[in-house]
DNA sequence: TATTTTTGTGCAATCGTTTGTATTTTTGTT
DNA sequence: AACAAAAATACAAACGATTGCACAAAAATA
């Protein structure tokens, strides 16, 4: 019931721990005979080598700590599957763990992390995060710190990114071409860079097709479904819009029920994309258009940065991963 | 830049590391006045304690492994927030695999946790899954094994499942109620507790109200959105039938998929009812009515059972958890 | 004051590996 | 056969914490 060691091994086969040790390595110090014999041996007696030992030892551990806002959002766990896809295979193992949008949470996670002796963190930040001395700490411990989708710049580091500008850019130039002209773009916090970049977007296509952007159309602080269909309903009122580019589908569906509560005719009178294309916007009815991200692909990359750091060259760059519009019906005329 | 550790505090103090290490324990052994020098002055030099050591001499580790199919399920990351949610403030992390319902990777995922020596398994098996070596394997060597949604009965622990006899009665008695006199059951592998049990809460209600059962209507082996919707373009061609119950939100999808095709008036002419209320359920239109499984308590129960279980009283009972019937438009008049 | 108790610390071994430095054994050379 | 070189293995000290036991100092008791 005992687990078997090294040592276990080694009286077993009359010789010492070491050259057990050696040879699972595969190590030529030790004859390819023994190495037969003592792995053989190790099978045969189910042996596990105990990581925590070996790391402690080793000073460098197997483990990946990753942290994102949440785990239940369809992008997220593309995104861990991706990194998984990765890591696994190199002999890492992932320990998550979820801010819930939470700066307190996130800091706890990071201490929680670096007591694990975590090889290496990969995160995205909270929409709350506004202070970086946690961060920082990692950094300053050596331990590499992998950022993605909602980074800052200011930390060093692999960043990887959505093409926000991009996406933001091509929704809004989508709904121009269909004939919409008073587009209104409801936005998260833009400070944050995934939010700001979008802006960017939009008032780049905006500006390229219509000369002027009015700067009351773009609406902070909507990312919820909630929050998008009172928006949505307000602004119906008191504005003249005939189209809504969202930063997220949640707002999107929000926007998408006002229409339907207030009987807007859609596509048609009224136009509306999203953002992230989760599952729901093609089931929709009309479907939604929206930005796909390549979640698996953000994952990936962020997994390749991390193994490159642990192994000595940490690239202080930001990689920025294309998106692709995904046209559907609620764009159209 | 070096990682401070308990010696480096002893040596700033003039202390032995083990006075450090009782102190931070609040070992009533040494005098509140050391505790307190010695705990202000870990936290000015940052100290974090270094959990593999920690762990390896106590020989028990503050990592809990978690294996699901796919993380990206929506009933699956509930799960893991409700593990989190009760692992976390008791001092726990989670160790996160995938088994992308595979056997051979649930076999890697279950070796890897145990050379990361947890503390204890949390696992949903693969739905390949016919061969439980590999979890005897835990059990055997004193890891707590705790199994939820789709579990192995002859494994020894805590089983924590919905009441998937319950939740199929519902939803298919709702139907019947409807007014839905041919109800065809898409399942998936009947050897598979979760789908079994669907099938017996099926016939329990057909049997209840319409004293036979037809057991040319169930159907195995349809889960995916895709098999859904190839179902039941031919089953409307061979069968004479008036709704359907689906094992789950995706297959159902693709039923929803194939009547908006074949133009069947529904709900009407046609019912439709899924299992697990995936987020897009409401989305629809008409709207999917479902089974709601509440993975949060799931999670939370499990977790619990994990600690227990670590703490000595190793329950082997299966709990069940309470599902809703969500009634919508899918399954109306 | 001498002696027992209590209280606070130190010593050293231990958890299971890894690895630099011996040491032994084997092989090869002259 | 003697000896150097190479190959295989052993020894022992780490990694950073924990903990039983020994010991000293302080407090309490006789």
């Amino acid at each position: 019931m005992k687990k078997v060691t090294i040592n276990d091994i080694a009286k077993k086969l009359g010789v010492t721990p070491s050259t057990i040790s050696r040879a699972l390595a595969d190590n030529k110090r030790v004859s390819q005979a023994t190495r037969d014999k003592v792995k053989r041996m190790a099978h045969e007696m189910g042996y596990q080598p105990n990581l925590m030992a070996s790391s402690l030892r080793k000073g460098k551990s197997d483990l990946i700590g990753m942290i994102v806002p949440r785990i239940n959002r369809h992008f997220f766990s593309n995104i861990i599957s991706g990194v998984e896809e990765i890591l696994n295979p190199a002999g890492y193992s992932l320990l998550i763990m979820q801010s819930h949008e939470e700066l307190e949470s996130e800091i706890k996670a990071v201490h929680s992390l670096m007591r694990n002796r975590v090889g290496g963190i990969i995160i995205s930040l909270s929409v709350e995060t506004n202070r970086y001395e946690h961060l920082q700490g990692v950094v300053d411990a050596n331990v590499p710190l992998v950022q993605f989708d909602r980074v800052c710049k200011d930390l060093k580091g692999p960043k990887i990114v959505n093409d926000n500008v991009t996406g933001a850019y091509l929704a809004t130039k989508y709904l121009l071409q269909s004939g919409y002209k008073r587009i209104a773009h409801f936005s998260g916090n833009k400070m944050i860079n995934v939010y700001g970049e979008r802006i960017i977007g939009y008032k780049k296509a905006i500006a390229e097709e219509l000369g002027e952007v009015d700067e009351s159309l773009i609406l902070e602080d909507i990312i919820t479904r909630d929050s998008g269909l009172e928006t949505i309903q307000k602004v119906l009122k008191e504005k003249e819009i005939d189209a809504v580019f969202c930063a997220g589908d949640y707002s999107a569906f929000g926007v998408f029920e006002g229409l339907k509560e207030l009987e807007v005719e859609f596509p048609g009178k009224f136009g509306l994309v999203g953002f992230g294309n989760e599952p729901f916007a093609e089931m929709l009815h009309p479907s939604l258009s929206s930005i796909e991200q390549d979640g698996r692909e953000i994952g990936r990359i962020a997994a390749q940065e991390m193994i490159d750091a642990i192994n000595g060259d940490l690239h202080n760059i930001e990689r920025v991963v294309p998106v692709e519009f995904k046209e559907r019906e609620s764009s159209k005329r």
